[in-house]
DNA sequence: TCCCAGGCTCTCT
DNA sequence: AGAGAGCATGGG
C-alpha cells in the first residue's frame, strides 16, 4: 500500500483490491455502484471512491482521517497477496483466490455489523440492503451525504410498530432485543473486540435472533475475529462440495478471509 | 403458483 | 441432540 495527496483527496496505491468484489460482496450493505466507483458509508464515514486503473481516488478524505480511519477499514495493513498464496496450496482455493483476487476483509463498525447480519438472515442481498437504507433512512442522524446507521440507544426505545416501515418481517422483533441487550450494557460490544472469539461469540448468542451464523458474522466483519468461518446456504454447498473431510490447513487464523474468497466464488464463479 | 434468500426459534421426539 | 415447521417479505 503506498498512497500520496491530491488536493482534498486522497490517491492510494493497492494492487490488491477490487472495488465491487470488496464493496458489493454482501459484507457490507451501504455502499452503491457509481460511475466508475463506489459510494456510501463505512460507518459514520462516507466515502465516494473510484477506480482509476492504476489507482484508487479516495474523494474529500483527509490525510488524518485516511490514516486514522480508512486504512483500517480496508486492511490496508494486511498483505493479501501473501495470504492468497497461503491458501493457494489448496487447488478450490487457490481458483477461488484467481477468480476474485481483489477481495479484502472489511473491518465495520461493530454494532453495525451485528444489526446488519440480523437482518440478512434467510433473506437476499438486495432485500437486505433495502431494509438497511430504510433503517438509516427512518432512525439513522442525518449527515450531508445521507443517513448514518442508527445507534443501538436509538433503536432500542422503538417498538416492532416503529419498526413497520422496514418491511424486515420477524426480524424486527430481533432488532430490538439486540439493541436493547447493546444499549444497556447487558452486552458490551467493545468488550468484546478486545475479547477472545470464544467468549465473544458466547455473548451475541444470548441476543434473540442471533445464531452461529450471524454471531460470527458479527464477530468477522465486525471485530475481526478472522478465525470466524460464518457458514451459510452458500458456504454449505463448498463445504459438500469440496471440502468433506473438512477445511484445509492453509487456512488455519485466517479461516474468515478464506471464507469470503469462497463465497464469492461459489456464487458468481462456478458455473 | 411455488421456491428461495449470507437462519433462528420453538416444538416434538 | 437432532429433525422439522413456521416465520415476513419480495424476486425469479
Amino acid at each position: 500500500m503506498r498512497y500520496e495527496i491530491d488536493k482534498n483527496d486522497i490517491i492510494l496505491y493497492e494492487k490488491d483490491l477490487d472495488l465491487a468484489q470488496t464493496l458489493d460482496c454482501g459484507q457490507a450493505f451501504r455502499f452503491y455502484k457509481c460511475e466508475n466507483g463506489f459510494k456510501g458509508f463505512a460507518g459514520d464515514n462516507f466515502l465516494h471512491i473510484n477506480d482509476e486503473k492504476n489507482y484508487f481516488r479516495l474523494k474529500n478524505v483527509s490525510e488524518y482521517d485516511f490514516l486514522h480511519f480508512f486504512v483500517n477499514y480496508f486492511d490496508l495493513n494486511t498483505d493479501y497477496s501473501l495470504l492468497k498464496a497461503r491458501f493457494s496450496n489448496d487447488l478450490t482455493l487457490k481458483k477461488a483466490c484467481e477468480f476474485a483476487g481483489g477481495i479484502r476483509l472489511l473491518r465495520q463498525n461493530s454494532w453495525e455489523a451485528l444489526c446488519s447480519f440480523i437482518i440478512s438472515q434467510n433473506n437476499n442481498i438486495k432485500r437486505i440492503k433495502g431494509i438497511i437504507e430504510r433503517l438509516c433512512e427512518c432512525f439513522g442522524e442525518k449527515k450531508e451525504y445521507g443517513f448514518a446507521f442508527p445507534k443501538a440507544d436509538k433503536l432500542a426505545t422503538l417498538t416492532v410498530e416503529d419498526l413497520s416501515p422496514l418491511r424486515a418481517g420477524f426480524r424486527a422483533k430481533y432488532i430490538l432485543d439486540a439493541s436493547k441487550k447493546v444499549a444497556s450494557g447487558e452486552i458490551d460490544l467493545e468488550m468484546l473486540e478486545k475479547s477472545d472469539y470464544i467468549y465473544a461469540k458466547s455473548e451475541l448468542l444470548k441476543i434473540v435472533g442471533v445464531g452461529e451464523k450471524v454471531a460470527n458474522c458479527a464477530l468477522l466483519y465486525g471485530m475481526y475475529k478472522i478465525e470466524a468461518f460464518p457458514v451459510d446456504v452458500w458456504i454449505r454447498r463448498v463445504l459438500d462440495e469440496y471440502y468433506p473431510d473438512g477445511l484445509p490447513r492453509c487456512i488455519d487464523g485466517f479461516e474468515g478471509i478464506a471464507q469470503q474468497f469462497l463465497f464469492h466464488y461459489i456464487r458468481n464463479g462456478v458455473s
